[in-house]
DNA sequence: TTGCAATATATGTACCTACATATAATGTAA
DNA sequence: TTACATTATATGTAGGTACATATATTGCAA
């Protein structure tokens, strides 16, 4: 690990945003593929721990798929396959929204409450893995990443 | 847009790591979802686009798909599927190599070096309309990323 | 009420990924 | 030389994405 210019191995880059916009994109993806592969031990994907997530967050009331894709923000949606693979392995439950039949009530189950349970520890520490930057520091590349998007 | 919180509507991040872990995650998505919806034009993905710009840079040499593995790095390679799309559409051209049958030499063509070259100065436009940062911001976060990989 | 726009979700397509495995050519040790 | 490990690439599978489009329900205006 190196350098973003080492790592790809581009010495030239056009500019010094163009360098940055680089080392964004290229460090988002080994932060994910990173996750990825913890997950990956409990046969989730880091999609799908997310939804997970959501939904704890509105448990004990079901969220709709509306609000997952809301929640997801940028992705297009395709919330409603990622609810089907979770229902497969009995995380989450679905049912017809009764006030609104297009809709649909999607709930966290017991299950995967408590699959979330084991994770969290394991999250936690590996987010604190990236310690070898100041809290100043995050902070900073924080108000930066904000910036950024304007 | 606003801050990383607003955006994913996470009001309580446990710790400034998870926030900074989300927002590199999130601000790196953003990037290739603009981006790819540029090349799109082109009718090319960002990985065939990289690709693209790897050939040239080997040019008037051929590459093979062993370097084009390395110089993608953290992907797990499917190089030889992105080469079989982009000889398709005819801008890279592919042929055994003479002294390691085993290895194929990836050529980029003519036509693939024009359509790099149109594509180039709309990159170089893109990327610089990140500059409500400035030079001095974008060498900063360029540091912290570094720093954060280790 | 009836007809139509809007909404919520689902589905089809084409691309991407990681990981596991297959195939073919090469290098090498016995 | 022959058998075997290594190497370069290809392929199968299961998951992910964007975008376009289909279906069913709802809301609302004439």
């Amino acid at each position: 690990m190196g350098t973003i210019g080492e790592e790809i191995q581009q010495k030239k880059f056009i500019s010094e945003y163009h360098k940055m916009v680089m080392n964004i994109v290229y460090t988002g993806n080994w932060i994910t593929a990173l996750n990825s592969s913890h997950l990956r031990k409990h046969n989730l994907s880091p999609p799908q721990f997310n939804i997970l997530r959501i939904l704890r967050g509105q448990h004990p009331k079901p969220a709709t798929v509306n609000l997952l894709i809301e929640r997801m923000l940028d992705k297009m949606s395709n919330a409603s396959r990622l609810v089907d693979r979770l229902k497969e392995k009995g995380w989450v439950e679905r049912s017809t929204n009764e006030n609104d039949r297009r809709a649909c009530d999607v709930l966290i189950s017991k299950k995967g409450l408590s699959l979330l349970k084991k994770i969290d520890e394991e999250q936690e520490e590996w987010e604190e893995s990236f310690s070898g930057i100041t809290k100043a520091e995050a902070k900073e590349l924080n108000r930066l990443l904000d910036k950024l998007r304007g």
